[in-house]
DNA sequence: GCCTTTATAGCACGATCGAGCTAAATTCGT
DNA sequence: ACGAATTTAGCTCGATCGTGCTATAAAGGC
């Protein structure tokens, strides 16, 4: 029998292949042909992974979910390793800052979350991962402020569910308009706005009136 | 010759139709012969009026733009005739508020917004249009900042390029979020983080650290 | 060499699409 | 009725798409 593809890691060749289009030309250009050319494999290769189109967008999706996981995982583990009882508003700001498109390879992956989430409003298949991310995001927001209020660098009055709220449309916001409009949202003031957001939620404060 | 068709109502109507198709379907379904369809029209006599598919993109996404900015001017122009010397801090927060999906023709106007800025980042002709967009809100942003500044509502130390960024950011991943997850951003909570952003903005504070 | 398993490859078909283009219908003025 | 202008209508073609399906190549074990 011929040599044996590891097919895990082809799958993944092929879903960066679907990033690399879906980057530079958009989802709908992401067909099974152009997705195969682009990976250097002939669309019948291609086909040997995936059982159909839908297949290949979910795995692609659910890949770059796994990416954005690893990814945030792994800064809070060096960021609790170099200093467990640092900072904590710096950390906090630092954990945070990891959720916005600041480097060359967030941007890219800013441009696939964007285009995904948006697209899973009209594809039913990719609902639950979008939903997923969102999920995902918003518990590591609450942590954070939960942390935050526990150790006392937050008003013990502070709305949690609110501010979460509030704190994760800021950084998707910022996260949005970064990719669509790069030129007006630069890293430094994306790191400003942030700073400045948790210097403000950390004053001494009285409820909403 | 035959009955006179005002051809910008014409093309308003088919207008209408993309929008209904774009937001049941994704834009990607917004083909002529399907917007034709949804328009009762058949598809020779939509392209009586656009001369090709590009040219219905431009002009529905200029529709779009012509709709919300006519929205929110009507709006700012209620709010000042009821009362020029009102609370200046709650009449700030009823226009910021119109840029929220707070009802379902705003929901669906901000479904279309989502749907068309996002596409222009891979759609060249339709780029100018989403940055038109994008700068007529951070403009009103901009002014209702300075304005209540000026009046006194915001300390003089408020930097004003950073909150409109902020704000702006906020304001449309918020919306982004109304879209996308609706059954965890609801109308009561977005009127609530507004509140409270615009709140904080009021209090005295010291500069970024 | 044969068999089996795995991987590569792509033809063909029906569907949808945009656009070139032609034609017919409609209506009013003369 | 005719002519002109406007509007309605849709055939056709080439292109792209997903998918059913078949065929070939590759490689190791016996």
């Amino acid at each position: 029998m011929p040599k044996i593809v590891d097919p895990e890691e082809r799958r993944r060749a092929v879903a960066e292949a679907v990033f690399r289009v879906s980057a530079r030309d958009g989802l709908e250009h992401a067909s099974l042909r152009n997705v195969a050319e682009e990976a250097g494999l002939a669309i019948g290769s291609v086909r040997h992974y995936f059982s159909d189109h839908n297949d290949l967008m979910i795995f692609a999706m659910r890949e770059l979910g796994r990416r954005v996981r690893l990814r945030i995982q792994a800064h809070a583990d060096r960021l609790l390793a170099s200093d467990p009882e640092g900072d904590r508003r710096a950390m906090a700001e630092q954990l945070l800052a990891e959720f916005l498109p600041l480097d060359d390879a967030r941007r890219e992956e800013a441009v696939l979350w964007l285009t995904f989430t948006t697209a899973a409003r009209t594809r039913p298949e990719l609902r639950p991962l979008a939903d997923e991310m969102d999920d995902g995001v918003r518990a590591i927001v609450r942590r954070v402020l939960r942390e935050a209020r526990r150790v006392g660098g937050l008003p013990g009055a502070v709305d949690i569910p609110l501010q979460t709220l509030r704190l994760t449309a800021l950084l998707d916001g910022l996260t949005l308009h970064a990719v669509l409009y790069p030129e007006r949202v630069t890293p430094q003031s994306m790191r400003k706005v942030l700073r400045q957001h948790l210097a403000e939620l950390a004053r001494p404060t009285s409820p909403t009136p």
